[in-house]
DNA sequence: TTTATTTGACCGTGT
DNA sequence: GACACGGTCAAATAA
């Protein structure tokens, strides 16, 4: 991929639009309390931005460089024009799920029809996969990935139904017990009304939405240009440092959050990492070396190559990211109350070691 | 070295 | 009791 100084130009347009609009959605929130037009209009703003990320990102995206030409072409309404569920996980499943031939299907919590089975906001780990009878495809079984940590009990199996003559494969997915790991509380729900810089009752946060804030414009100003924002000597937390090539972070496989939800191939994400205590975050691929200030990471070495602040021990304030992603990838349950907002998004969790990287289903 | 996924083997249940 | 089949385990493998 190639990016000429045009494409990188309408690229900075956007993430600049962005960060204006997340400036003005800030000073909105900063008022106090939103009265019915001041949440539409946050809302609008918050959707905005959602495009805005999601047109920078798509324009990220390998492969056809016309996207840099014209981004806006290849957004739909939902979002980037999908691609197939099955470009983006192991396909497994069957043609429909077929009653359970022994009697274990005791403790099934819900099923549910969808395109996106690996969005339904919980973390899964996949143990096992078994050909069925009388099935195209095989089903996939995951259990909660606390199971083991929390005693969770939770599982689900996935199957794809053979109505996959069209362009996106149908899955069934049955639930088994519930969660008791507590994951519901670390989803932040509230978020999806497309404001982060609140608390869990719903309340605005200033001091999260000052970090989030200085966060976005150090972002923003290492991938323009290198440039750090002003105002950015007090940030509390160290700029992001942006890595050229694609890596994973030490230690094992890493699940790219992005490459599931947004569908970005796996080999074409590099890695934006910011130094403890933000583990690294999957992001599409950076442009060419040349264009962006690219620092060596070395981990032993708490000063950021690029004049950043030394790590921080302290736990992060900021523990979660947003991406916007099409309906098809919503991290969501569809019958959740919680669409307020057209733009689902999803969610990279932090944790505050780089090497606990939680497999977002 | 760590961690998630894959996959063959094993187990439990229904017929 | 034998068999079939779905569900689970765990070693091997991959990243």
């Amino acid at each position: 991929m190639t990016f000429g100084q045009e494409a990188i130009e309408k690229l900075s347009q956007e993430l600049v639009g962005g960060y204006d609009l997340n400036a003005r959605l800030l000073a909105l929130l900063r008022r106090g309390p939103l009265d019915g037009r001041g949440q539409e209009a946050a809302v609008a703003m918050s959707q905005e931005l959602s495009r805005v990320f999601m047109v920078s990102l798509f324009m990220l995206r390998p492969g056809d460089s016309s996207r840099m030409a014209a981004p806006g072409a290849a957004i739909t309404e939902g979002g980037i024009d999908q691609r197939t569920p099955t470009n983006d996980i192991p396909i497994c499943g069957g043609e429909e799920v077929a009653p359970t031939r022994k009697g274990r299907g005791n403790g099934v919590t819900g099923k549910e029809i969808t395109a996106s089975p690996h969005s339904d906001g919980y973390q899964w780990r996949k143990y096992g996969q078994k050909n069925i009878q009388n099935r195209k495809f095989a089903r996939c079984y995951y259990k909660c990935m606390f199971s083991h940590d929390r005693g969770c009990r939770a599982k689900k199996t996935v199957q794809q139904q053979d109505t996959s003559s069209g362009r996106r494969p149908m899955f069934q997915v049955t639930y088994v017990n519930e969660h008791k790991c507590q994951q519901e509380a670390v989803l932040p729900r509230e978020s999806i009304g497309g404001n982060k810089h609140t608390t869990s009752s719903g309340h605005f946060d200033p001091q999260r939405a000052k970090l989030d804030d200085d966060v976005m414009a150090s972002c923003l100003a290492m991938v323009i240009g290198g440039a750090t924002p002003a105002g950015l000597s007090s940030l509390s937390s160290p700029p992001p440092v942006v890595r050229a090539s694609p890596s994973a972070p030490a230690g094992g496989r890493t699940p790219s959050l992005l490459g599931v939800s947004m569908g970005l191939d796996e080999t074409t994400v590099a890695e934006i990492s910011c130094r403890s205590p933000f583990a690294p975050v999957k992001a599409p691929a950076a442009p060419s070396s040349s264009s962006l200030p690219v620092e060596a990471i070395n981990s032993s070495d708490p000063t950021p190559a690029g004049g950043g602040l030394p790590g921080s021990t302290e736990a992060m304030a900021m523990d979660e990211i947003y991406f916007p992603c099409g309906p098809p990838f919503s991290p969501f349950p569809a019958q959740s109350s919680i669409h307020s907002v057209d733009v689902p998004m999803a969610v990279a969790r932090f944790t505050d070691t780089d090497s606990a990287w939680p497999y977002y289903s």
